[in-house]
DNA sequence: GACATGATGACACGTTGTGCCAAACAGGCG
DNA sequence: CGCCTGTTTGGCACAACGTGTCATCATGTC
């Protein structure tokens, strides 16, 4: 397998097809989730500018070199922590029944920001950590707008496929536009409060589920 | 006068009063354009990260020193033929009555991109060649990102401002996005083609004035 | 056990971005 | 005019970033 770092995008690949990854595969998964777990609390704590690269690595455990090779810069490290729930229901949208695929939108946008396991609460909660940094951070934002634009760059491109050729294509943008912005400020949102850390009150679910219907509700694919 | 790269944005901080720049001022200004506009045709040249801050300092005539006090890194050269537009039809919004600005939106996104004589049609041609070399340069969608980022901050807090207090936080955040959206996904569709480069034929007036209409359509500033 | 494949670490190197100081420059004021 | 003051600029040094390259080492296969 090609490093990661190769990936078009911040976030891991979409494996081709549905198969168990091997064993080296699941320690550099393991390896990058420490990483970005390393970074994340560094530029937390100092500010993302503050952090070296060098720092990073050394609290994870791996060379410098090898940094690099996981992440093509050094913000690109908690990318990871913000990109995961973006990969898992883009996924399963593209795994559902083509046509217009408006209609479950909200449902899986209701699912991917509300946790039902101890796993996703602390995915939530390093995603809510990460945004109050970033908040009065200019090169996290950047991280966090990059994971927005590639998900709305994969997501346009799912939209087009399960639409099929008759959709116009800026219509097609709108909802990718809308989908990903309803996610986005809901979770800005949610971060810029002090309630539900870890989402399991519902809080960044119904704000996104809100701003969704509301941005979406002139949009319509056409035939 | 404290140097460019304090503000805290790419663009120029607006000024607080209706004032005469000095001399100095806009000589500094004409460098700055100079230096953006040296960079956007290498950049398109060669790629963003095939070309070197030394490289674009030496086109603009000053020393590398000076490139980075007017730029906090060689990407964001280009930030000011990007953010030209979204400054001056801000302005105008954060000068208009209080109430809810939603009705006044319309007008001012089409006339922000309709240009209306030769330095706003050049300025639009930067944007579209622009956008064309970002489409496969991350580097310079990082910046175009950025840019619209911005954009979306300053014009929540005019809206806040406009709307008053009675005005809910989450649909003043909804609309600077649904807006600041409009225009984005207008641009980047109308660089995307072949067809009006300078915007005189109002393909991208058209495209964002359509989206604006249907992200919008949703919202109400409620009081 | 030998072998291929791919991950890791170490080193060198060009580039980025900043702190610091000295020279050039502009704009009042006596 | 000459002086003074504040600002812009350039040169230098330097830490950090990010990449190419190669040797080393682990994993899984035959």
């Amino acid at each position: 397998m090609s490093n990661v770092a190769t990936a078009r995008s911040i976030s891991r690949t979409l494996p081709d097809v549905e198969r168990t990854p091997t064993l080296t595969e699941r320690r550099k998964a393991a390896t990058q989730l420490e990483i970005a777990k390393a970074a994340a609390v560094r530029f937390a704590e100092h500010g993302a500018d503050q952090v070296t690269a060098e720092s990073i690595a050394a609290a994870a455990g791996v060379s410098l070199r090898t940094f690099y090779r996981y992440f093509r810069t050094k913000e690109d490290a908690v990318g990871p922590l913000l990109a995961v729930g973006a990969v898992t229901w883009q996924a399963a949208l593209a795994a559902s029944a083509p046509g217009d695929p408006t209609a479950v939108f909200p449902e899986l946008i209701a699912r991917v920001l509300t946790p039902v396991d101890d796993a996703e609460r602390e995915a939530l909660r390093w995603t809510h950590g990460l945004l109050r940094t970033a908040a009065d951070d200019p090169a996290l934002q950047t991280v966090w707008h990059r994971v927005n634009h590639d998900s709305e760059t994969r997501l346009r491109a799912i939209i087009a496929e399960l639409a099929g050729d008759g959709a116009d294509p800026f219509e097609v943008r709108l909802l990718a536009a809308a989908a990903t912005d309803a996610i986005r400020l809901g979770l800005e949102q949610w971060a810029a409060g002090d309630e539900d850390p870890d989402g399991s009150a519902g809080v960044p679910a119904a704000l996104a589920g809100r701003a969704f219907a509301q941005l979406s509700s002139g949009i319509s694919l056409g035939a």
